[in-house]
DNA sequence: AGGCTAACGCAATCCGAGTTGCCTTAGCAA
DNA sequence: TTGCTAAGGCAACTCGGATTGCGTTAGCCT
């Protein structure tokens, strides 16, 4: 492979610097800042890279040489936003915990910044980005078990079959309201939805 | 405004003809058609309406002169294409209606033209969409309340204060999976779903 | 059948995204 | 500091999608 220039001997490792810090880092955050706000203004569809480098104020050069595809960018700055986004609430009882969840589940699919930025991730078919929603979901998964688990050690429901079925009847529901359905998402609805995720653990018969 | 020849009377409508027969229908259908085989390979980012125009045998100024705008064009193909898409089972039981509708809404969500096209139109923000979709949902939800009126006729559950949550529990689950979890969508995994809202359904309390 | 004109086709043109080669700037290590 | 070289900037170029003007075809009405 390489023809880097190597001298015969391995031992010194002749300049292998990558240079990450300094301008590199500013451009790289200035860069990712510009594409969020071309996001939410035209949407992915037609994201001009043009356009972000002018906002960044960084040569439209720099922006193919380190993403040379659009889906990269995206993909950088859709895993730097959601890495945040993911939290486990203990608060002592479940209908607790999952009225925090969808309040927050809600709180970030109604901005819309994020939303523009979910609907374009979700537009996409790469492979890359089917791995990556795909870690994202084991870790939620992970979550929602611990959750309900610790329901389940106190007594409050019993042992369930699919801890993350619990979950998922409340977040379904979020998901499908402020993405297709624009159905209602204050405090009664999520209560609601919170209610019958309740009922189906409590009343599901076991396995 | 207008500098149409118009005669000074008004009474006569001087030609306002509109041409919808004959080669305008070909041309349609074919552009129509096109678009869906674009659509599913290339996806709505990156659709070209000169390589639909090669695909439909049709000069590209007549598609950019009857949708100049990529998203009306795909509306016209979305709208034709969903109108075929709800259905209304009434198979005697609640229970069986609700496991025709799952299978019906996982296959659509499942087959990857289907798949592709939903995608596009969700990765839109446009007004009319926003319409379109929710007229779209408007009749969902109605022949969801019909559904399940007709279970609560029969006796099998009680009535619900809100119908369309029964349904929603099942679809929305799928469309979550489907579109993000990639999570299981096969027989029992839709059974599961359809014993939730009926668990839902008999045990909510009455509002 | 005849004529009016909506709708289509063709070709030239415009425009902006994406690409390439080369030069300049500025991290980083010695 | 000094020097090496990654990383950024600049300008010219390519290519294909979008637009426009004008001639041609073929619905539809009388």
């Amino acid at each position: 492979m390489g023809a880097m220039t190597a001298d015969s001997t391995d031992a010194r490792p002749t300049y292998q610097g990558v240079r990450t810090g300094g301008r590199s880092a500013r451009v790289r955050s200035a860069v990712l800042a510009a594409t969020v706000d071309e996001l939410r203004t035209v949407g992915y569809a037609d994201l001009s890279i043009p356009r972000i480098a002018k906002a960044a104020d960084v040569a439209v050069t720099t922006i193919y040489r380190r993403w040379p595809h659009k889906s990269q960018l995206l993909g950088e700055v859709v895993s730097t936003v959601v890495a945040a986004s993911v939290l486990e609430p203990d608060l002592g009882s479940i209908e607790d915990d999952l009225m925090a969840l969808a309040r927050s589940v809600a709180a970030v699919l109604t901005e819309p910044t994020m939303l523009m930025l979910l609907r374009s991730v979700l537009s996409l078919t790469n492979d890359e980005f089917h791995e990556l929603t795909t870690r994202h979901w084991h870790e939620r998964h992970a979550v929602a078990t611990r959750m309900v688990g610790r329901a389940v050690d106190r007594g409050e429901i019993p042992p369930q079959p699919d801890p993350k079925r619990v979950v998922e009847t409340v977040t379904a529901a979020i998901w499908l309201r402020a993405f297709v359905t624009h159905g209602a998402l204050d405090e009664p609805a999520l209560r609601g939805l919170v209610d019958d995720a309740l009922i189906i653990a409590r009343h599901r018969p076991a396995s």
